[in-house]
Order: structure tokens, then C-alpha cells, then sequence
RNA sequence: GUCCCAGUAGCUCAGCUGGAUAGAGCAACGGACUUCUAAUCCGUAGGUCGGGGGUUCGAAUCCCUCCUGGGACGCCA
């Protein structure tokens, strides 16, 4: 709704510019793209346009006789604009007769679920690639932020018209999985009573051990009369399957569901990377130096190239990323997203820059970057090291602080910023956390609607009631808050900005409780009692459709 | 040395595709439960937007430069 009077704003702008250049008020100028914002402030209307200062520059007027001219020229008897007025340096302001906002009512229980719901995305495929942890080992607390991130960015991407696929990439093969052969090899003969001594580039982690006496368990030690060779590859395979099972289910857990898991092994296997590397060397953009082969990465504009193919004949993993990228737009993705930690930062252009290669825009592959996650314990940094293998694994951390906590405080914070996650404040019951604070909103509504029904009686019909008797400050602000919540599903998926809604629910929890507090929903008066019945379930279900955008429960008692 | 991210209230952070008097939570201080959940609300206080230049009618936002913190610079992934 918020959208369509923009939209009236606009056209009725655009023709009034018209009108007054036609008139010779305005110089003949360009007409930008027009942007209304709602102003931070009550006093400058309910919506605002910049447009005068704007076109100021091209038409060489003061902002503010544009603004005039402009102003002059509107036809608005076709909008619900009350008053327009300019002030300041030229801003135009218009402000809505109050009715306008009663509007949002009939929607929002005739969409019920679907409220929030915009077609910016237009249909077009759309693909969110996160986690993609190295199935060696368990999921850490980086592996948690870019898991709530990309689930709820996917979640929010889908709200708003895309088509959205959740890709999972499974690192299969490659070094790391001969590295980790050897580990669980050494692991597996010191189980066995043979003294040797853990690779310094292995994995220390203790899982390990465990997953090794497990296999001893189920199939006993006859492998040690294997080759070493055959020892690793088994082992390594074993630990795989049980590795990944682990990371499937604790992401279950979380709340995440993926609907693909692409193994890097299968490129191998098709032949993908060869095809892939083939062509490219087609196309000029391959050299071979120091008997390897390197990708013109600095001609895609990267500081320097990048060896795809190693001395020894082995692909370096870049190359694997290659035909992967490739693969999925081939899968027809319109745009496809990664969403990596920001130590990988160095391999974001040739990324860009290889799709470029193949003929892509390098816009077409997004990469978000997500700094590092510090935990705090009684104010105390919980330090976390994959060398010494002591670290807090996803797992762990939603048995302390629960699913809900976990997930709110990943994406409460811009993926730029460094995130400090306070574990007593998680899972403290307390009004420090957000967390509580926005579902004890839901809880409470609910608990008027419970309460309504032990009276026999149940949230009356749009159509029964009179809107206009909401008139107080705080319901005004309630129901122009609800009628935003489109728009602000635009914006968090335009800007890839899951934390937006994070802020919309605080925000929008806000303006209940303060509503709450200072008026009562079921009173004697027949009439207010059932408009205010209305509103309140307005907010209950665009909070829990806010809340189901970044994988949180909306509860109904607390 | 080069590159990326950050630097905004005591703390944690929004705002950054230029707009009006820079916002929120926590902490601090003072208030509000005979009433649908006080896990709540109301009020007070708190700022050279890291420093310095520049562009502009207008800069927290864009450009340059310097400082501080974190990260990356491998024929690892």
C-alpha cells in the first residue's frame, strides 16, 4: 500500500514537473528518478520527495522556486494527500489525511501469510550458496553466522518474488581430503596401540578420534592389513559420510534446509574441470609458467593471475570454483549468490573475473563477506582455534543459548561488522535480549486472543469493524508500521540486508509494547475493543511472518 | 608494502546508492503493576560521527590523506 501511494507521488510529480516546464516555470531539465522516503521526523509529513534540490543543478533554479512551480502543478484530487508543503532548503512534504493508514487492515488478514509479499524479484532464479563447510570436521561459529545469514537472506529473497534455490557445496575432494585420509590413519593405528605421532598439517581435532573408534566398532581392525593407501581412502570415505550426516542434521537443527548438495568430487568425475579449463584455454585467458598453468585473473582486472593448474598436473581448487560457478548458471540462475567468510576475500575478483571469462557479468555472481565472530563468556573472549581443535561448534552453541537466540544474534548485525556474541546475554531471560523481547510481543497478543476466546468470542471481521476509532498516537504509528513492512521486505532484499528485518521486528515490537502498555485491547467500549482486536492480530501475524523470514519461532505463550 | 572490512553516546551497533534537529538497545539516573503476561512501559542524561583536507546549495554518507583495530596477500582451501 505504501507502494502504490509512492507510485501515485511519483506520476502525479512527474506531471506536475511537465506542466510547469511546458508553462516556462522551470527550465527544460532532465527529470531523475523520483525518490519519495518516508522523513525521520513527524513534523515533515508522512512522505517526502527530494525531487526540487534535485532537478536544482540541471535547471540552474533555487530549489525552493522549483519546488513552488512544481508544487503549483499537482493534481492530487486522484491521491489521499491532505496538505502539501515545502520547507527547509526544498523539500517537498505531503501529508496523508489519517484514514490512509486504516487501509492496511483489510490486507493483512486477507493475506494472512502472504503479507509482506513483493514481486521485485519478478520470478527470476536466484541462487544462495552458504556454509559449504569442509565436511572434516564440525561446524563453527563463522560456519553458524554465514548458515543464519544465507538461510534467512534466501528466506527474505523468496518473500520478495525471486525463485530461490539453497545450495550446500561440499568440498570432496581435493588436498584436504587426502590431509584428512592421513590423519584418520593415524588416528586409526594409535587406537590399535602403535605409538606415532599426529601430521603437523593434519587435523588435531579430538572428533576425529572418536569418528575412528566408531569405525573399529562397526567393522573392526582387519583394515590395518590394508596398504596405506587403501587405509586412507576407506577411512576417509567413512568419516565423510558420517561428517556430512553430522552437518546435515545439526543445520536441520538450526532451522536450514537445502535444496541441493552439490558435490565438488562429481566435478571431478564428469569431467567438468577439464571441459572447463579446455575452453577457457580456448579463449586465450590460460598460460602455462613454471610447468603450471595460471588463469589471466589481472585481466579481468585482479592484481595478479592465479595457477589453476598445478606443477604436479593436480587443479587447485580456484579451478574446481571455476567449473562450479560455471555449472550454476548453466543451471539457468539468473544471479547467483555466495556468501563467504571475509578471509577469502582474495579470491572474490577472479571469481568475478572467471565468470567474466565465460561470457557472465561479473555482477551476475554476488559475494557477501562476513567478518569474524568473537564469543564473549562472562565478558571474557572464549578463544576458538582449529589447530588445537578446541573451538564451540554449532552444535554446542544452540544447546546453550537455543536455536532462536543463536539465529536472531547472527543476523542482528550487518555481515560487515565484526560480531561479538555475548552468551550469558543470549540466553539470558532477561528485557537485555531482543530475542525475548520481540517474542513476548507475539506471546502477549496471543494472550489477548486466548483470553477473547475463553469469553466465547473471536477477532471480528475487517468489514465489522470501524477503523476510525483508532486514533491514538500509538495505534496511528502501529498500523503505519504494519502498512511498511513491504516495502522494508524490498529494501532487505535489494541491499541482501536480512539485519533490516531484524531492526523492523525490534522496531515494530516496540510500538506494541508501548501500545500495550498505555491501553487496554478488550474494554467496555464495544466498539474500540473490536477495531483494537483487529489491529493487534495484524501485528501478531506480521510478526510471526518477520519472524519466520529469519528461522524464529513465534510462540504463543512465554 | 598492497588489498578488504571496521572506527558513530560509557558499551554493542543502525543510519552510508549525499538531504531537514545523527537514531536504537544495554548500562546510569528517576518513575509506573487492584487492569488482557512488569521477559513490559514512561521520563532524564549522554555525540568534535577516528583526525585533517576537498567536492557540493547540503557530507556520518562521495574523493584524497593520515591514524587505530581486524583480516587477506600460498603451485592451501
Amino acid at each position: 500500500m505504501v507502494e502504490q501511494i509512492k507510485s501515485s507521488l511519483v506520476a502525479a510529480l512527474q506531471n506536475a514537473i511537465k506542466q510547469a516546464v511546458d508553462k516556462g516555470q522551470v527550465n527544460q531539465t532532465e527529470i531523475p528518478d523520483i525518490i519519495i522516503e518516508v522523513p525521520r521526523e513527524k513534523g515533515y509529513g508522512d512522505f517526502a520527495t527530494n525531487l526540487a534540490m534535485q532537478l536544482a543543478r540541471s535547471a540552474k533554479m533555487a530549489p525552493r522556486k522549483i519546488a513552488e512551480a512544481i508544487v503549483e502543478n499537482l493534481e492530487l484530487a486522484e491521491t489521499q494527500v491532505e496538505r502539501v508543503e515545502i520547507a527547509g532548503p526544498g523539500f517537498i512534504n505531503f501529508y496523508l489525511r489519517t484514514s490512509w493508514v486504516y487501509g492496511v487492515l483489510p490486507l493483512i488478514p486477507q493475506q494472512d501469510r502472504n503479507y509482506g509479499r513483493v514481486e521485485l524479484g519478478d520470478g527470476k532464479r536466484i541462487q544462495v550458496e552458504f556454509v559449504s563447510a569442509n565436511p572434516t570436521g564440525l561446524l563453527h561459529m563463522g560456519n553458524a553466522r554465514g548458515a543464519a545469514l544465507g538461510d534467512s537472506l534466501a528466506a527474505i529473497l523468496d518473500f520478495a518474488g525471486y525463485q530461490v534455490s539453497r545450495e550446500y557445496y561440499i568440498n570432496d575432494a581435493g588436498n584436504q581430503i587426502e590431509n584428512f585420509g592421513k590423519s584418520l590413519d593415524v588416528r586409526f593405528q594409535q587406537q590399535l596401540g602403535q605409538d606415532i605421532a599426529m601430521i603437523e598439517e593434519g587435523y588435531h581435532g579430538e572428533d576425529i578420534i572418536d569418528t575412528v573408534k566408531g569405525y573399529i566398532q562397526k567393522h573392526g581392525s582387519s583394515l590395518a592389513e590394508a596398504d596405506e593407501s587403501t587405509r586412507r581412502k576407506t577411512l576417509a570415505a567413512y568419516a565423510l559420510e558420517e561428517k556430512l550426516t553430522n552437518i546435515r542434521n545439526t543445520l536441520l537443527d538450526f532451522g536450514v534446509v537445502y535444496d541441493e548438495w552439490f558435490s565438488e568430487q562429481s566435478l571431478h568425475n564428469s569431467g567438468a574441470i577439464e571441459d572447463t579449463l579446455k575452453e577457457l584455454q580456448k579463449k586465450g585467458y590460460i598460460y602455462e609458467q613454471e610447468s603450471a598453468l595460471w588463469f589471466k585473473a589481472t585481466e579481468f582486472g585482479d592484481e595478479k593471475d592465479e595457477v589453476v593448474v598445478r606443477s604436479n598436473g593436480i587443479p587447485t581448487y580456484f579451478a574446481a570454483d571455476i567449473a562450479y560457478h560455471k555449472n550454476k548458471f548453466e543451471r539457468g540462475f539468473d544471479q547467483v549468490i555466495d556468501i563467504w567468510g571475509a578471509d577469502h576475500h582474495g579470491h572474490v575478483n577472479r571469481m568475478k573475473g572467471s565468470m567474466e571469462a565465460f561470457g557472465y557479468n561479473r555482477d551476475q555472481l554476488e559475494i557477501i563477506l562476513m567478518q569474524l565472530v568473537r564469543l564473549f563468556r562472562g565478558g571474557e573472549i572464549v578463544r576458538m582455534s582449529k589447530r588445537t581443535g578446541q573451538f564451540v561448534t554449532l552444535e554446542e552453541l544452540v544447546e546453550e543459548v537455543g536455536r532462536d537466540a543463536a539465529r536472531y544474534f547472527f543476523v542482528m548485525r550487518s555481515p560487515d561488522s565484526h560480531l561479538d556474541f555475548d552468551l550469558d546475554l543470549a540466553k539470558s531471560e532477561s528485557n537485555d535480549n531482543p530475542v525475548f523481547y520481540i517474542q513476548y510481543a507475539h506471546a502477549r497478543i496471543c494472550s489477548i486472543l486466548r483470553q477473547l476466546q475463553e469469553q466465547g468470542r473471536q477477532v471480528p471481521k475487517v468489514e465489522q469493524i470501524n477503523a476510525s476509532l483508532l486514533t491514538e498516537q500509538a495505534e496511528l504509528e502501529l498500523l503505519r508500521k504494519l502498512a511498511e513492512f513491504p516495502s522494508e521486505i524490498t529494501s532487505a532484499a535489494e541491499l541482501k540486508s536480512p539485519h533490516r528485518i531484524a531492526r523492523y521486528l525490534h522496531d515494530l515490537a516496540g510500538l506494541f509494547h508501548s501500545f500495550y502498555n498505555s491501553h487496554r485491547v478488550i474494554t467496555d467500549n464495544e466498539d474500540l475493543s473490536q477495531a483494537r482486536l483487529v489491529l493487534v492480530d495484524c501485528v501478531r501475524i506480521v510478526l510471526r511472518n518477520a519472524l519466520g523470514l529469519l528461522g524464529l519461532t513465534a510462540p504463543e505463550k512465554m
